[in-house]
DNA sequence: ATCAACTTGGAACGCACGTTTCAAGTTGAT
DNA sequence: ATCAACTTGAAACGTGCGTTCCAAGTTGAT
């Protein structure tokens, strides 16, 4: 019977999450989200309720389509050391090139920022997080089935140790950085992890 | 001639560079940092200019007392790779125990943060990075001189990586990691530099 | 004692924020 | 054609923001 949306929720709150991840989501105005969106204040508030709500639907929007594809492509990965090669190269890619160089990771972001002080913003990051190194795990575990690594390298430290540089890249890449240095960069790193002790 | 300031501005510059390092420049407020320095509108205006140069004094105050020494310590240490496990030691002790515990570095936020907006801010933080990677480079020189490294471990691509990595602790000690975590981490990277090719 | 130089407290500035409200308009089932 | 259900645009809400202003007070050299 109702009258019905004269849009789409489904876009309008990817480019919400495109303004959240530019500009985190105390410098994201109202004024600001229903420019980029297209849609009035009232319609807003009716489809995600209150600008928080918004953050977090976009924050999850964020992880579900653009970290859990790379966290799955990891760990399905066959080949080993060069799937984490590749998604290294591929976030870098990411980060410093096209539509949104220069804008880091909306996760890592949030991490740093007042974002963080919200309880259920911290429970999305902190289960990313184990996501994240969940993948690495997997991918390392196929690296050594197939003898890429050092034998003694524990694969839960170096896991850890491999989502602490991905964070430092998505941090630098928004501070600047070349694609050219960070590439060099996690490249040798991921070098050393196929040394003989 | 005049009146003479009743109040210490180091001191004021000191509890404002801690309110901006916890907060975030956008979420420190000029009434917080006000009540948080104890002298009013006039006297920090008076004092400081704006809240934004308060925050770039802030922000050079604590690179000056806290990154530099630590940076300052890494480099002249004669040890090597001892030296780089003690930074990291250090690093972690300070964001995880203590009275600034889950704040992360005042720095790496900025980096994150709408605080990377400003093109002063960026200079400083593009600074801090440079000498941050000198730092490593040169303890880890220090400990090649020694032979403590792999013999063909490229010094700026690890000094890199290191810095890397040091901004992936600063980043998640402040989203809920634990100092044991961090350590084990950290200790476990140091560890693959010294393995032999 | 005087006075210029400076500081201080507090009120006020205009503006932008997130949110609410509501009349007018639109829809689709009956 | 009717009507309940819902959306939409625009105005308004109160609050807090960074900043400015000024009268009153304080200082130290003359």
């Amino acid at each position: 019977m109702p009258d019905v949306k004269h849009f789409d929720p489904q876009e309008a709150l990817e480019r919400a999450e495109r303004v959240f991840w530019q500009h985190g989501s105390a410098a994201a105005s109202v004024q600001v989200l229903t420019a980029a969106t297209g849609l009035n204040r009232s319609s807003l508030y009716a489809t995600f309720g209150s600008k928080q709500e918004l953050y977090l639907a976009a924050l999850r929007h964020y992880i579900g389509t653009t970290s859990h594809p790379a966290f799955r492509a990891l760990a399905e990965d066959e080949r080993g050391l060069p799937a984490v090669r590749d998604f290294f190269d591929g976030l870098i890619t990411l980060r410093c090139t096209g539509p949104y160089a220069g804008w880091g990771c909306m996760v890592v972001n949030a991490q740093a920022g007042t974002e963080n002080a919200d309880p259920q913003v911290r429970a999305v990051l902190a289960e990313h997080h184990t996501q994240l190194c969940a993948a690495f795990r997997t991918a390392l575990e196929t690296a050594r089935a197939q003898g890429q690594l050092s034998p003694d390298l524990p694969l839960a430290e170096t896991a850890e140790s491999l989502a602490l540089l991905a964070y430092g890249v998505n941090l630098h890449s928004r501070s600047g950085a070349t694609a050219d240095t960070l590439r060099r960069t996690t490249a040798h790193t991921l070098d050393t992890l196929t040394r003989k002790a």
